[in-house]
DNA sequence: CTTTGTGCGTCTCTTAAGGGAACTTAAGGG
DNA sequence: CCCTTAAGTTCCCTTAAGAGACGCACAAAG
């Protein structure tokens, strides 16, 4: 099957795939930012197989976005959480879940909500631009060549 | 192998996953995105099989993110384009190009830059709230539980 | 009116990825 | 002592995913 390599190419959104596109990855990383930190829970939560879940959390902590942390001396024991550059990634669950509310909306409704510390009310995310703080879609931009540009044909 | 589907579970993220998280999907966005449409055009520009890229196109379809138009009778040529439904997972694709910007970042700077037109600058997304439009990240918000909640023991 | 070329897919065959169960290590409890 | 728990590791088996060859419709060229 020799499954195509995307961490070579020059495109971010490759890269990005290459240490978070894997089956279950996101789901982990999710589990882990709500707390779930452990080997066993993170299994049972999830359903996945044992194997699976050793590889994708060492493929994780050695791509720096959990770092394996023991928790018990005696027992060793320990427990993944999220590194910065993991926890950036967390942008892109909740953009995942925006979206995921809108368009394959269950029939409960969401199932999770975010209440936002900085105004107290239950909200979403939304895209906004850099400089200008106002919205920005993909519809609103202009898409150009970069210093690292793709050859795109 | 039987992959585990993520289509009927009580998340957001795997139910998003479950449309787009194949791999090529998102690099398949991407380039219709930016107006790359047709069969041959994806297949090379990709480095594809042609087998993989005609189920990936099907499933989109079917799943309302392309749709497959005519653009030309005789003979009868075919190309994709965003639905609106893909053109809000376009979202998802910037924060990615984000991510990958600043964590994963080639030597020779971002292959891709969006100028906004709301402000004619250059900039890169960053999440807002819906609510009160300051910023937002996993960190400044609590996560409650929805009406359609999951069990996340 | 056969040949060449292009656009879009299907077919076949291999391989490796996932699932699941058993085994391991290291300790604590009764 | 044997059982339990946590955190993996190792094994085998199935299956489906991927690559690349092949097919086919149609048009223009010669």
């Amino acid at each position: 099957m020799q499954r195509t390599r995307f961490g070579d190419m020059a495109c971010s959104i490759a890269r990005t795939l290459d240490v978070i596109g894997e089956p279950w990855s996101p789901l982990i990383l999710r589990n882990v930012m709500v707390g779930i930190g452990r080997f066993d829970h993170l299994q049972q939560s999830l359903g996945i197989s044992r194997k699976v879940l050793t590889e994708r959390l060492r493929w994780l902590v050695d791509n720096d976005v959990l770092e394996r942390r023991q928790y018990s001396e005696r027992p060793p024991r320990y427990e993944y959480a999220l590194t910065v550059k993991g926890t950036e990634l967390c942008d892109l669950l909740m953009v995942m879940v925006r979206w995921g509310d809108r368009w394959t909306a269950g029939e409960a409704g969401p199932p999770v909500l975010y209440r936002h510390h900085a105004c107290g009310e239950i909200g979403y995310v939304e895209l906004h631009c850099s400089v200008c703080d106002r919205p920005m879609d993909v519809t609103g931009i202009d898409i150009l060549p970069g210093p690292g540009a793709a050859v795109t044909t």
